[in-house]
DNA sequence: CTGAAAGCGCTTACAG
DNA sequence: CTGAAAGCGCTTACAG
């Protein structure tokens, strides 16, 4: 079965203790080239691998990085998650990855995992913390990074979601955009994810900034899905005071905002324009203007950081923003002239009357 | 830090020796409720934890399942994924993710992960084997189940590919095309998948089975990417001869034939039909007609003859194949009366001249 | 440069 | 039902 050959075969067939077989394994610089070369041989000759659970005991490293994540099969959390395992897949460390599927079994996951000794540091990826989480992190002394979530006192990696929404914003006001909704994930659904409002928060500012009336009546919340996005849109398209614009918190809400204008007969951009987030793979194909998220690097940033935290704990709390961009393509155009002609035109199509 | 309290110091707080913790922990019946609840009582006190790290080395066990994907942003890889995260998450094992990216990267990997230890089984997703590196795990008696890859030895579930090739290709026919061209993988790629080979294997059997010829001129092969694909449906779309539909292995890449139909002023489906592979998320919002994989369900289903392995090898090989089925939308229709009217009219917007 | 001793924190038979 | 002994396969100081 293989796995039977132990060090102190090694050692014995070598003819040294083995001490010196460990040396040479952990590439200690105190082993004669002569005796390291007979135990390099005894190690091919016994096709021989040491035993990682017998290493993982002695040295009280596991050598493993555990990623919680939400919704592992959303494009956005996907390829951050590559992008942690392709940092990692140039060290030592292995990669264990928990999908989290509700809140609860959340807290339960992270809770065991901190505690297990299975993992030497932890990767929670848009998962906000309560406070007492924190703190539990904290007692157990297990080095943790946060990616795409917010915390007072966690190292963390976060994308700026207040310039997204900023540059959202700041695109279509360019364009002669004044009615500009947003839509986007329930505000206090148990996640307590934060990006959604942060998104908001930051094109509200920028609306309100550039002396523009802010719309409320524009915000639109709900599931983080295309469905939901799609009935909500298709409200506020119907609405006598529609947006001509619409700025989403995911690309995936933007092309349920998309074919709920497509169902409409509303035109895009010319009726309408729509923003996503995230710049997923469908976007580039759909045309999609959107703003474009760091999300690889922001996985192999968070590998680094978590590297430095296992390294030796820092003094204070660290925190890293990723810049946003934003990526135009063909669902943005300038604002219809007037908003009531477009109305009209596309009264007169449906019902011929003039009015 | 937390991670000192030891099963030492729980015996000590109870009163009993080390052995009677580790039953209590191992829910054991051999141990006197008195006994259990005063141990139970020190756990709960000392918020103590079992090292994981010591029980993987005193059972020979690690608990961990080893998962080695390639390309693990693909929509129908992630997929996978999910499935067997979630079947995994229902036991006491942990997912170790492994993401090769070269072939070479592949045969290291696989070949280390055998023989570490760091894994009780392993689940390889979509890459077939050498006939060696099936040899080498064999050795080294570690269970292995290959997922969406064949191999004469070794337990596997795979989808039933070239029943899918055969049922795009009936539709197509029922539909009263014969121009069916198919957009797949490069035959002969250092990955060795072969999905793309098979899925073409069934579409030219139902076509011949129907005493309609096959058009080798209409295969066009190339890397597993939109791109390729736009580019090799370009060139077949242009063509004298012209095929009336493709059948492509994927459906990422049947969206590049929907560019390349677009581009060239094709309707879909009224000038050509078009079949994908996977039944990705997108395909639902496109429209695409496609062969639906049970994804997630073949991961799950791995993770399950995986357990079996584990428990006891079984005697001879053992092989699952899972049905796949056909999801019509948007993207097919009857056949064109008469490509040569389609050509000529298409003819005549471009240059106006009467043939 | 090398080896004898001790230990990492559990579990597995074996007695009683 | 419970405990003393031994062991899982490494590594870490400590001598020499």
């Amino acid at each position: 079965m293989g796995q039977s050959v132990t060090i102190r075969d090694v050692a014995r067939r070598a003819g040294v203790s083995r001490q010196t077989v460990s040396r040479v394994l952990n590439d200690s610089p105190r082993v004669d080239p002569s005796t390291r070369s007979r135990v390099e041989e005894a190690i091919r000759s016994l096709d021989y691998a040491p035993s990682a659970a017998a290493r993982r005991l002695s040295t009280g490293r596991t050598w493993c990085v555990g990623v919680v994540v939400p919704f592992m099969t959303r494009p956005s959390v996907v390829t951050r998650l590559a992008g942690i395992e392709l940092e990692l897949a140039s060290t030592e460390y292995d990669m264990l990855v928990y999908n989290v599927e509700s809140p609860a079994h959340r807290d339960k996951r992270i809770h065991e995992l901190s505690r297990s000794g299975r993992v030497d540091g932890l990767i929670i990826v848009s998962i906000p913390l309560h406070r007492y989480e924190t703190e539990r992190l904290r007692a157990t002394g297990i080095p943790t990074v946060l990616l795409d979530s917010h915390s007072p006192t966690l190292p963390r990696i976060v994308c700026n979601d207040i310039q997204g929404g900023r540059l959202a914003a700041r695109h279509l006001l360019d364009a002669g955009h004044e009615g500009i909704s947003f839509i986007g994930d329930f505000p206090r659904s148990p996640w307590g994810f934060s990006s959604s409002r942060l998104r908001l928060w930051g094109l509200r500012r920028e609306i309100l900034s550039r002396g523009v009336s802010f719309r409320p009546e524009l915000v639109a919340l709900g599931d983080h899905s295309r469905d939901a996005a799609r009935e909500l849109a298709r409200g506020l398209l119907r609405s006598r005071n529609r947006p001509t614009a619409t700025v989403c918190a995911s690309d995936t809400q933007a092309i349920g905002v998309l074919e709920a204008a497509s169902a409409l007969g509303l035109a895009v951009p010319d009726d309408l324009s729509v923003v996503g987030y995230d710049d997923i793979e469908a976007a580039e194909y759909l045309g999609l203007t959107t703003i474009h998220q760091p999300l690889g690097e922001s996985g192999r940033q968070a590998v680094r950081m978590l590297l430095d935290e296992m390294a030796g704990p820092r003094l204070g709390p660290r925190r890293k923003d990723l810049p946003v961009e934003l990526v135009v393509r063909r669902t943005t155009g300038s604002a219809p002239r007037d908003i009531a002609d477009v109305d009209r035109s596309a009264g007169e199509a449906f019902d011929g009357v003039r009015t």
